[in-house]
DNA sequence: GAAGCCCTTGACACCGGTTTCCACTCCCTT
DNA sequence: AAGGGAGTGGAAACCGGTGTCAAGGGCTTC
């Protein structure tokens, strides 16, 4: 008699309540239905948004679920649904802020959808590396994932993931997707801004560490500098670039290799932040002060962009915000439009490591 | 017919098969106990390792399960158990480094037992701050969750936990809850180590920068390192202690203003690396070289210890471990033992940052 | 005035597990 | 041989939602 099943607005009902109120149970659809004295598939119907319900009814049910404070259970409505109300972030990125950024960014993005947002290192050169992400998607019957670099490179996820029907967004410096997949980050437009800033200081000598040749970002940004560069006429000289490893210690050796050239570079363009640090730090034991002797820049504006000194002039990268589009374009939400892609794109911040080279 | 529920080895056991390898459904409990000829509960009990199951059968079923590569539904095992297997990470450590390190460590200790980590970051001054945790928790009956600080600190989110009757972790400093609810770092600890090590270089006259007050592991440092100090017959001057709020800029203010006093420290002691590095750029405006004019030592070990110069002498505080820790401990693996605290106890790293003081 | 259609609504099965309850073996007593 | 208790397995209900399909009411249409 308790679970009776026909909505009875009289017998049972204050029995009902005081279950709901005195105990600590959460109210279900059945309880929201009874209330309101309609079935659970009108409910459903409201909770869905269905078109197909009276406005009557609708503002009945909503004034029952409002007064009850009613949510509908995930994981019921996820099993029904096949598929859960989760977002996974897939990533392999080194970088603490970079990694920090995304996800807030991608919480932002997801903030009063009732997804949630499961993060899920990996790395790609794990045998099982697949197998892993596969086994991770399926069994949580993930809702969709995210893919920021350089797991967003990696075809064999792309294929993966549209093999077993995911959807997914993949975070990258090039298109390399339909674009619905895709959010673009522009990095070569960034690096271009950096040489049109170097070149306008009057520096013709310029170094550059490469990053990880893995990363497509570091043939971005390099291409981005070596054209902003033609343009203006300048030429960068193979012999003064050299491959980095997007880590401080590279950063430190490459600079140290630059400044053993002759002629030394007049400034040094580093593909990342932390190398330019390193690169600070081998100007320093070289005995050179920045920006006067040479001028050092880098990419990403990390927070170590500002802790060093002098504090680097470099690129920033808007990944918070790019993590926010790209959730709300995963999960499609009501009202989304594309968003403004000007808002990704990276764009220069001056500070003081940039300055013109000295006279000779 | 065809979801006939009676153990059929013959009919359309066949028809079963192929359902099962052409089409890409996934097996469930009762494809699994279908092909292994017993009841789903059966099956259920095997997963659930119930011991009220035959060892023959239990095996058959386990060699069934193994063969078609089943695994329960996470979601319908939480529907069920009205729990989901999700921990959330509750947070407002602004520090990406250690929010992705604890990320890992719990990762780490959740590997392969089915759980996943879903994050939560959130603003402890939020007035709906309290209503958030709890609608986040309620929602998905998350298993668990782990507080690192300062949310571990806050006991209005440990009696809510209790309230609600969520397991939880406090990672924190200093005990605050009963055993089986903490991980403790024992900051004060670490920062013994450090006052031990700035007195065994000679140092008399050091400078100390706090972190925010809000934190609980500011106090727990500056009293370590005063036992240190007091234990080697060394006082720590109040009028060398000051303010900072663990950020870059409050290091770089703190460090100019200890720096300003007369006598002049020959040590600082910064609450955290951030500090220290604002402090190292406070030494080089005032064109103090470091370790030779002033000993700058920091906490933590975090990345930017060594991405400054010279490195910075810190503490070790392994976060990731702890982490690791903290989700064994919650969800209590089989196999899991206490873990050995002595793992969790920060410890000196020494680098360039530190000297004996100058002779006078 | 009956047929046809649209709009609403509800009954019922189902998603993939677990729990409750009961029946049926064994096996050992008496 | 009857009686019991532990060990083992199954049927059915249940967790809290959604999909399918059919039915009721009001309206138009011929």
């Amino acid at each position: 008699m308790t679970s009776s099943k026909t909505p009875n607005k009289s017998a049972d009902e204050s029995d009902v309540n005081a279950a709901l109120e005195s105990g600590r149970r959460r109210a279900t659809i059945n309880d929201i239905a009874r209330l309101a004295g309609v079935s659970k598939k009108t409910v459903s119907r409201v909770i869905n948004q269905s078109p197909f319900v009276r406005e009557e009814t609708r503002v009945r049910i909503e004034a029952v679920i409002a007064e009850w404070g009613y949510a509908p259970d995930p994981q019921a409505r996820g099993l029904a649904f096949r598929r859960s109300f989760l977002i996974g972030m897939i990533y392999d990125n080194p970088n603490p802020q970079y990694v920090v950024n995304m996800q807030l960014g991608l919480l932002d993005g997801m903030r009063g959808s009732g997804f949630e947002l499961v993060v899920h290192p990996c790395d790609r050169s794990s045998p099982t590396f697949l197998q892993d992400v596969r086994m991770f998607i399926e069994r949580q019957k993930l809702f969709g994932v995210v893919l920021p670099p350089s797991v967003s490179e990696d075809e064999r996820v792309a294929d993966l993931l549209r093999d077993i029907g995911c959807e997914y967004i993949r975070i990258a410096s090039v298109p390399l997707d339909e674009e619905e997949h895709m959010i673009v980050g522009h990095d070569r437009l960034g690096a271009q801004a950096m040489g049109e800033h170097l070149v306008s200081l009057g520096h013709e000598r310029i170094g550059f560490i490469t990053g990880l040749p893995s990363f497509r970002s570091s043939h971005e940004r390099r291409g981005g500098f070596e054209d902003a560069l033609a343009k203006a006429g300048v030429k960068l000289d193979p012999d003064y670039v050299v491959q980095g490893a997007y880590t401080f210690e590279s950063g430190l050796a490459c600079g140290e290799a630059l400044l053993a050239k002759t002629p030394r570079p007049t400034a040094i363009f580093a593909g990342n932040d932390e190398m330019a640090a390193g690169v600070l730090q081998a100007a320093r034991r070289a005995g050179l002060t920045v920006p006067e002797d040479l001028t050092v820049v880098g990419f990403d504006d990390f927070q170590i962009a500002q802790a060093v000194w002098p504090p680097l002039t470099t690129i920033h990268i808007p990944t918070r915000e790019v993590g926010r589009m790209a959730a709300e374009k995963l999960i499609a939400r009501e009202g989304y439009e594309p968003g403004d892609p000007a808002k990704t794109i990276p764009y220069l911040v001056t500070r003081e490591s940039s300055a013109p080279p000295k006279k000779v």
